[in-house]
DNA sequence: GTAATTGCTAAACCTTACTTTAGGTCAAGG
DNA sequence: CCTTGACCTAAAGTAAGGTTTAGCAATTAC
């Protein structure tokens, strides 16, 4: 509540291990929004600290920035955020992070199948069209799985 | 073991589903290495088709085109892969995806452990410094393991 | 034999996620 | 006051992984 909760970049820049220039990349991207100062300098708010820990974290979870600026949305405008909407938000990564250790895992099975069977080109291995990448083309490395001599090749 | 077993860029490109831009900028990268007719026109081996759709399949686990290049190099030279060359290198694979899926379920549990004290910031909290990505800088985030109000914040 | 495909190269452009550079301003200490 | 360190903006550069464009050559189909 005091006056000078207010921080400079070198500060976030120290207390979040990144660098001054990331946090001018990331205020471009909307990720945090500091006040200025008279003279024009950027003035975070303490909790900007956490919530550019949860980037990272996130980031390391491997989510794009995009992605990232959702989530952090969930937050409430105006007031400091709360433990407990750090807590909500979190379970939405959680669940992003479970949906990839899922994908990883279905496809680690079909590569055994393929290891398997010593082919990669198999019917039964479905590594050529994850469900989770839209086959634009409509057709694609499907052909392995219908042409004979793809098993030959 | 027949004359044409050579195939041009486009067919390759409709085998594999990939475009036929994506192909030679693979050349590249040395992924693909084919020869040339007399016109000057580039002619693969129909084994191409497997070694692509290996490349295809090591992408979507996530590995970039290096490290895909440096698996590519545990084939034989000068002879066509066999389908025990394959089960080979598909063996590193499958390791590299291993090691994937234990990190993310490592950060997801150390997530879990941050979810349930609801504050991101706590010392059980390894998320900040992941194993996998040396702390270049020395400190970092780790400011926040340490200092009381980065817990208040 | 000629038109439509397909292929060729080089270079520019795109996105994500930043860093670096250049040139100038603000703030704090002696 | 005046120097030093922290900060500012804008623009360019980097790396990965490609796509697009321009202008031209080789193949294929009729």
């Amino acid at each position: 509540m005091h006056m000078d909760d207010l921080i400079p970049i070198g500060q976030l820049a120290e207390r979040t291990g990144l660098s001054v220039s990331a946090i001018r990349f990331y205020e471009t991207k909307g990720l945090v929004s500091p006040m200025r100062n008279s003279g024009g300098q950027r003035r975070f708010l303490r909790s900007d600290i956490r919530r550019l820990s949860f980037v990272l974290i996130a980031q390391q979870l491997g989510l794009p920035l995009r992605d990232i600026l959702k989530v952090l949305e969930g937050l409430p405008q105006g007031r400091t955020p709360t433990q407990s909407d750090w807590t909500r938000i979190s379970m939405t990564v959680r669940e992003e992070l479970d949906d990839r250790i899922a994908k990883l895992t279905r496809m680690r099975n079909n590569l055994d199948g393929c290891i398997g069977c010593g082919c990669l080109s198999l019917k039964k291995c479905s590594l050529y069209n994850p469900h989770d990448k839209a086959s634009v083309k409509g057709s694609g490395p499907q052909y392995l799985l219908r042409e004979r001599d793809a098993v030959t090749d």
